[in-house]
DNA sequence: TAATATTTGTGAAAGATTGCACAAAGTCTG
DNA sequence: CAGACTTTGTGCAATCTTTCACAAATATTA
């Protein structure tokens, strides 16, 4: 199969998005022009995306909502579920546990560790905060394959290690420092301040 | 001038980042090689992207830390500050209230903004929530030029509205939506959702 | 059923970004 | 201070991504 860039599985997300809320309309035919309409792009991006993936639309109708939500299910793997662990239950970490609306998306948030001896023990939400000593125990014992690193800068490679060490190959990292991982590891950077210091720089720039 | 790829800008943030830590321990000098391993960066791609904006390195000894800081901080603004509100007081927007590290970015937290009327007279951290409707009014008073969308996903179009007619033209939105604006408006998507959806999906897809 | 209108799927073109490779500039050593 | 070594800055090539544009497929209309 051809390479398929990253953009385009992100991509695939935002369809689907869609795609539901137009199912859940009882909308049941779609062109790419209007996809992309919804979606802030060009129909042709629409129709290249879905094209790395076979063909799912009828010429001169467009797409059928049930059809393709069914499609990019499949191929998102929106079937499976994942078991995610947050290390550090800070003001991020447990906002990110208390959220609901992961699970619909297949994400079990089911593990908390920190190294602060006061948190533990204590709930958030339905999960129990861990000692962050118990980590290669609850990885392996929860079967936990998604890592999502919410500790200060100082604390995050180390956190990282411990992650892969225990096994876990995907991390999610909001800590503002470049992780250090082997190529088997596959790690998204989620830098917010980064973002917004993207933002004031073009404030700072535009005519 | 040449057109700066966005992802330049992305990298000159990491590149200070990391430079300031190099300064801060006292180390002088650097290579595109050095900085670049430490960043998970080419050596190249370092070159370049500093390219773009003047000779800052000297042959056969690399980049002058101290000179290096000072260049990127003039070229990315550092020296303004912008004010900031948060539309969307719940645990994200609470979150992002409560953390201290963007201050240093040059990025003041000033407002929080809520339709929540049990939510509003209550503070967070310093700042006082205050009604919707009071928008116009606070993004005026405040010179508010950068919001935050922190509302669940049926909100948010109707809260860009509000932020843009109030004269906003930058966006960091949160919730999982494709908002609607005008060319003139900047918006950045943070759907950690669609983070999360994508590394699972390479979890899946991988041999 | 035939003529017209839509809309897909996809090569090929255009555009953007990244990586290569090397001359030129500067450092360092004895 | 000469020669060896290091490292920058940058055209150019390679790669990756998006857009264009149109034949082919299907729908619609009368
Ligand atoms: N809160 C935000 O809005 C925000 C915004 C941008 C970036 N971030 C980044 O996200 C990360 C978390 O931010 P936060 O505001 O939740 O921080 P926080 O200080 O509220 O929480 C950090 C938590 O991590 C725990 N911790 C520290 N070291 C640890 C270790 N080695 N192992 C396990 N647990 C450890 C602490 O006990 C604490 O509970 C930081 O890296 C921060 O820079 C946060
Ligand atoms: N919390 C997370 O970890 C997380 C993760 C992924 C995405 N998100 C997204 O971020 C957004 C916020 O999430 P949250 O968990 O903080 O939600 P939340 O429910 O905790 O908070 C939402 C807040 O917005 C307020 N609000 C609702 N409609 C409003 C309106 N029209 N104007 C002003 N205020 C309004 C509510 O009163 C509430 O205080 C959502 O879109 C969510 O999908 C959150």
């Amino acid at each position: 199969m051809k390479k398929v860039p990253e953009g385009t599985i992100s991509r695939l997300f935002i369809y689907l998005r869609e795609i539901t809320e137009l199912a859940r309309m009882n909308i049941r035919t779609i062109s790419s022009a209007e996809l992309g309409e919804r979606t802030n792009l060009s129909d042709a991006q629409v129709r290249k995306d879905l094209g790395y993936f076979g063909h799912f639309g009828v010429s001169g109708a467009g797409y059928d909502t049930n059809e393709l939500k069914q499609a990019l299910e499949k191929i998102l793997g929106k079937d499976k579920t994942w078991n995610v662990a947050v290390v550090g239950v800070g003001q991020l970490g447990s906002a990110l546990i208390s959220y609901s609306g992961f699970k619909k998306h297949g994400l079990q948030f089911i593990a908390a560790l920190d190294a602060d001896t006061k948190k533990v023990g204590k709930k958030v939400g339905e999960i129990t905060i861990e000692s962050i000593g118990e980590l290669p125990k609850v990885v392996s014992n929860k079967k936990i394959t998604i890592g999502i690193i919410a500790v200060p800068a100082e604390g995050a490679q180390e956190v990282a290690e411990k992650l892969m060490a225990a096994g876990v190959e995907c991390l999610l990292n909001f800590a503002p420092v470049s992780l250090n991982v082997p190529e088997n590891v596959k790690v998204k950077d989620v830098d917010l301040s980064r973002e917004l210091e993207t933002l004031s720089y073009f404030l700072a720039n535009k005519k």
